[in-house]
DNA sequence: TGACAACATGGTCAAACAACCATATTTTAG
DNA sequence: CTAAAATATGGTTGTTTGACCATGTTGTCA
């Protein structure tokens, strides 16, 4: 995008926050927080509209940012994903960046959608670890084979399900304890299927 | 929060989209929304100042969310997340809900943060599996045994880094491939330490 | 030196706007 | 049944606002 000025740069990072806060600002507004008659701020909310940073919605405090400079903005807001990285470039360049993603949208995730913090050893070798947290998608019922949680004797657990004839299969995987699967009966009024683990998330690796 | 009626329900709906999209309704627009006349939306929104949803700023386009009511909606926004699971009650029930979190939350990351997608099972043991996302923060070096990113033969590899007197070893975590540790000099040319990892993410568990 | 872009002031004006009044109908709760 | 709350209309008023005009200064570049 065409550069700017400090001054309409100043101008524009202060619609921005303006903005971020949910009130456009009023030109009025802009110039009294830079100490300007309103028609300086009319003049350069002008150029930053020529330049393409801004769009005018029209009616009173109309402004909105444009959509090429909201693009530009994401790359700083989102985690840059990197794809291949090639040598010598820094680390950042461009080259290297796949595109920008918001954690969110990692997870397309629905409103029965949540996390539970691990605890315990019984699913690393899946590589859920003590204190990861596991994405949680509610549901009733899980396929076989795959990884749920279950409400076991007031406890929630993390494990494979393994659906059977007549009983359902609990399988922990942890080779270090060996595996001892539990079993219990299906539609046993103890054990609830609360969903199924879509996702796992750790922070504070050391 | 106090109840809210139908009628006001989808006013504040309304109003909430537009803040959404950076543009407070005025009054006559919101009217002209819903069919009403402009001192319809007045009393409405006269009666979701009263109750508590929303706050006037002031001036033209002024209205606000209040803060309780921001704080409410981040519970429908953020991921719940679970504390201890009591048995009986429904899995979302308000005793079970720790906090409610941004993904973004759970990493405090600042700007040179990025994300890399691990390909390759170097680090299983760890529980870094092969197409996981691992957090990065940029550091040109890294703690003696942290786990980190670097740049080897135009590779980005993830490695426990350890560094030695004369050398820097790169320990991967594979059991199953037999832990074959690449030893290389420091300040070799070709080597370039890129970060620190500090966390993990896995989407797509089936 | 002269042209031009950027930056600035003060003033005017019509449209958009929130606030408020009087009033009427419908819905809800006791 | 009745009173209060909620929802609605139309009209008035004074303020806020964006747009625009005339004008002046400063810095840059040819």
């Amino acid at each position: 995008m065409e550069p700017l000025t400090e001054k309409q740069q100043q101008i524009l990072e202060f619609i921005v926050e303006c903005l971020r806060e949910n009130h456009p600002p009023s030109q009025r507004e802009i110039a009294g927080h830079f100490k300007l008659a309103q028609n300086a701020v009319y003049q350069l909310v002008s150029y930053l509209k020529k330049k393409g940073y801004l769009v005018d919605a029209g009616g009173h405090r109309g402004l909105r940012l444009s959509e090429a400079y909201v693009e530009e903005l994401a790359e700083t807001e989102g985690m840059p994903l990197l794809g291949r990285v090639a040598a010598g470039e820094p680390i950042l360049a461009e080259e290297n960046v796949e595109s920008y993603v918001t954690l969110e949208a990692l997870f397309n995730r629905s409103k029965d959608t949540f996390l539970l913090k691990v605890s315990g050893d019984s699913m690393v070798d899946e590589g859920i670890l003590d204190g990861d947290y596991v994405v949680v998608k509610s549901a009733a019922r899980v396929g076989s084979g795959q990884i749920g949680v279950v409400l076991l004797d007031d406890e929630a657990t993390v494990k494979r399900v393994v659906v059977q004839k007549h009983r359902i299969a609990l399988k922990p995987a942890n080779r270090k304890a060996g595996y001892k699967t539990r079993y219990i009966k299906r539609f046993d009024k103890d054990v609830r299927i609360v969903g199924k683990v879509i996702g796992c998330i750790r922070t504070d690796i050391r």
